[in-house]
DNA sequence: CTGTAATTTAGCAAGACGGCTAACTATTGT
DNA sequence: ACAATAGTTAGCCGTCTTGCTAAATTACAG
């Protein structure tokens, strides 16, 4: 890890902020939600053909999906392959939703 | 309602861009916050007195979370009483977690 | 090696966003 | 009526975002 140690309430924090602004774009939505649906993982073709914008475009999406540890990529060949990394939604919104609940 | 009757599917994709889009923002996530631990209830003022940048600025935050639902506003006097609505915000943000959720 | 397929990187232009100050509106108190 | 208080609206300006196209990278196939 390049990070250096930090105290927990502020790694949330900026957990907090870097899912919120992944989240901020409906492209950026509608790729987590196409990953899921198409079963968690699929190549960055894939995903770019389904979508009206570019695949440059597409790429930076997923660039930032990824910053915000949203997905997880691995290569396979020519091919890169990214998967949905549903633990890390569900903890990071979860936690912030937890702070509405009844 | 001023709204025109609209597909649910598409009323809530809505409801839900506009909710991430105000929670895009630090201190618009702050001020949900701040109402909270207040008592779900301040006024512009109390809110404003609260954050680093200027009143007008606070002002424009609490329009958009206002336009996204995530609080109310009455008026009582000179002052304006800002509400939480929590349900907003379990609601929005609860439907798109249970995308992810087991 | 050379070509081609898969994807990213670079760089630019248009628009959205968020900060500020100044000016305005509305309500209360004297 | 006048001044003060509470808050919003208007307008400007610098920065971030997002779209594009063109060029670079990487891996495989012949």
């Amino acid at each position: 890890m390049a990070e250096p140690r930090r105290r927990d309430a502020a790694k949330s924090l900026e957990d907090l902020d870097v899912v919120c602004a992944a989240l901020a774009h409906a492209s950026r939505r509608q790729i987590l939600l196409v990953l899921k649906y198409r079963g968690g993982e699929m190549a960055a073709g894939d995903i770019a053909a389904r979508f009206g914008c570019s695949w440059p475009t597409t790429t930076r999406h997923l660039g930032v999906l990824r910053d915000a540890g949203l997905i997880d990529v691995v290569r396979a060949g020519r091919q890169r392959l990214y998967r949905l990394n549903r633990d890390r939604m569900v903890s990071v919104v979860g936690d912030w939703l937890k702070n509405f609940e009844s």
